[in-house]
RNA sequence: CGGGGCGUAGCGCAGCCUGGUAGCGCAUCUGGUUUGGGACCAGAGGGUCGGGUGUUCGAAUCACCCCGCCCCGACCA
């Protein structure tokens, strides 16, 4: 990377104001320092300044996963429509895979991950247990056609992503390179300073049996991620599992009640005057895909629970549920707002929370009743218990007993052990010691490049800009000129180009501008250290030393190049 | 796709309700005065008022349709 730019020469359109159309601090600062510019939906121009962080950020995850034993390559964007055939994803991704035809009528797609192209590739080249483990990655481009991109780089429909594919001949194999992949993302995360939490996952369209997210904390986050404050226990609340307070309720017997137009369950639980814990909701939905595909469905959870729908989806092993309609709801014999779980002709499944429950409340399957005095074990019949109901804060730890948190956190990076969810179907096999043919094992490794750029920027700013992270600074140091004299712009040019020589990424800030001007710009972008060179201190022979946040100080110009080469010098200071 | 908000100069906004020759701040250009925390004076350039149709003597303004953007939900690195 060019280590040294003169400020007039460099392409960074700053504004002054937020933009009215970026919601998150990332989004906005992103944008105000020059750094992106949106294109279209999803889709954006990473300005020179934003490009130099994008490389500093690669290199980080390169070395970090060099050291970690992954080799890297480069796949194709467009993937031919057959291996996705092949794979069975063809019609399970949905419309997010973007798919064309190109002049021939040939079926093609944009790569929104590439585990079809890489088991394609190693079905081919692999051939002996010798050649494995083995686990190779790229740096490249995906398209997601995402149904609501938003906050910036948070969520683009195009992005830059890190992916790594590691295969084995067993699980021990592949289990152990999991291990090494979760140490080398905790690795990269700390090296950018972040504060992250890894922690348990739903294997969402890529699949797996075990998996792990990395969070970085942050408001704007967009999931949810329970973590416990006894134990070690982390999970995203479309995995995490905990357990529930359960009222002891007298065991009355049945009763109907009258409910005249009372359907919601906190309308309900006002209208007996009962806690909405003492209410059983019961949705009902439509499945698709798997063995159900188009079966209506009763799923219960206690009614100041939410119902965690990938959860169901689990249950079902199906691909998708959706809320039945009034209609659909009908076909099972329920009314919606006053369906409960009786008598329902579907099947119904009951969060594990509710095994012991009694004298619940719930829909009587007729307009204008509810049933009073459910005693779950003693009234019903053959409903599955699983696990439902979202985690919230305040349940106890499964492993520990002690109190769950919630907090936000994005998404940037995570892990999978796939088994032989791929190399099966793309018949990626081998010859193994036995001299037998046999299926890899496999495992996919996902960082968010680019929308790592955006989660640091959300933890790394204050009210004037960005703070950058010392390594993944555009340049390292912003070197002010003040005021126009001839000695000022001489010390300037001579320090600039000793700190070049020295290898020292400097921004110079050479233009005509008053100095407020010069340092609202150099706080915007976030550079880690400013050296000051103004007539005032020049006649003093000093300069003053500033980072981004915290203290200045004024070093002796003759001292300035080697303190600014020493401090910086040891890769990954802190600032 | 469902719900909410918005679209006027590069950026941020006013004008719209109550129709009558398009405005403000910042940015840009020219000249001058300034120069340690987003300067000041004087002048200048820059607009299909998101698009179309309609109502009207006349539409940024009213009506209908379309497009785009942002937020909340379903998706995910």
């Amino acid at each position: 990377m060019i280590a040294a730019m003169r400020y007039s020469k460099l392409f960074i359109p700053t504004l002054r104001d937020d933009p009215a159309d970026a919601e998150v601090v990332s989004h906005k600062l992103l944008l105000r320092a020059g750094y992106i510019r949106r294109v279209t939906s999803g889709v954006y121009d990473y300005l020179p300044m934003g490009l130099r962080v994008l490389r500093k950020i690669e290199a980080v995850v390169r070395e970090e996963l060099t050291r970690a034993g992954a080799q890297e390559l480069l796949m194709p964007m467009v993937q031919p429509s057959e291996l996705w055939e092949k794979s069975g994803r063809m019609e399970k991704y949905g419309p997010e895979l973007l798919r064309f035809k190109d002049r021939h009528g040939h079926g093609s797609c944009l790569g929104p991950t590439h585990e079809e192209v890489i088991c394609d590739l190693l079905s081919r080249e692999l051939r002996s247990y010798k050649q494995l483990p083995m686990n190779l990655y790229q740096i490249q481009t995906k398209f997601r056609d995402e149904i609501r991109p938003r906050f910036g780089l948070m969520r683009g429909r195009e992005f830059i992503m890190k992916d790594a594919y590691s295969f084995h001949a067993d699980d021990a194999c592949l289990n152990a390179e999991y291990d090494n992949m979760f140490a080398t993302y905790c690795r990269i995360f700390e090296r950018f300073n972040l504060k992250f939490r890894p922690v348990e996952a739903d294997g969402g369209t890529i699949g797996g049996n075990k998996t792990h997210e990395f969070h970085v904390l942050a408001e704007s986050g967009e999931d949810l991620i329970a973590h416990c404050s006894g134990c070690d226990y982390a999970a995203n609340v479309e995995k995490a599992s905990s357990q529930r307070e359960l009222q002891t309720l007298d065991c009355s017997a049945l009763q109907t009640v009258d409910t005249p137009h009372v359907t919601s369950a906190e309308d309900v639980a006002a209208f007996l005057s009962v806690p909405t814990s003492q209410l059983l909701k019961t949705l009902v939905y439509r499945v698709s895909g798997g063995e159900n595909d188009g079966v209506i469905v009763a799923a219960c959870v206690l009614g100041d629970d939410q119902l965690q729908e990938i959860k169901l989806i689990h249950a079902l092993a199906a691909d998708a549920v959706e809320l039945a309609t009034d209609e659909e709801v009908a076909t099972v014999g329920g009314i919606t707002g006053f369906i409960g779980p009786q008598g329902l002709n579907a099947m119904v499944f009951m969060d594990n929370s509710l095994k012991d429950a009694t004298g619940l409340v719930v829909g009587a399957n007729q307009k204008d009743v509810h049933v009073t005095g459910l005693d779950i074990s003693r009234d019903l019949e053959s409903v599955s218990f699983v696990d439902l109901r979202e985690t919230r804060a305040g349940d106890s730890c499964e492993k520990c007993g002690s109190a769950i948190e919630l907090s936000r956190g994005i998404e940037v990076g995570q892990v999978f052990a796939l088994g032989t969810q791929y190399t099966e179907s793309m018949e990626v096999m081998f010859q193994n010691k036995e001299g037998k043919r046999a299926i890899a094992t496999m495992g996919c490794y996902g960082i968010g490049i680019s929308r790592l750029m955006a989660a640091v920027v959300e933890q790394c700013n204050d009210d004037a800009g960005i703070v950058w992270p010392a390594e993944l600074a555009p340049f390292q140091l912003g070197l002010i000129s003040m005021g126009k004299s001839e000695e000022v712009l001489e010390a300037s040019e001579a320090i600039y180009k000793q700190l070049l020589d020295a290898g020292i990424e400097v921004l110079w800030d050479e233009r005509k501008e008053r100095p407020g001007v010069k340092f609202k710009d150099a706080e915007l972008l976030g550079l880690p250290l400013q050296l000051v060179i103004g007539d005032r201190g020049l006649k003093e022979g000093v300069v003053e030393m500033g980072w981004r946040k915290g203290e200045r100080s004024e070093v002796a110009l003759a001292d300035a190049v080697n303190i600014v080469i020493d401090r910086l010098k040891p890769s990954g200071c802190s600032n």
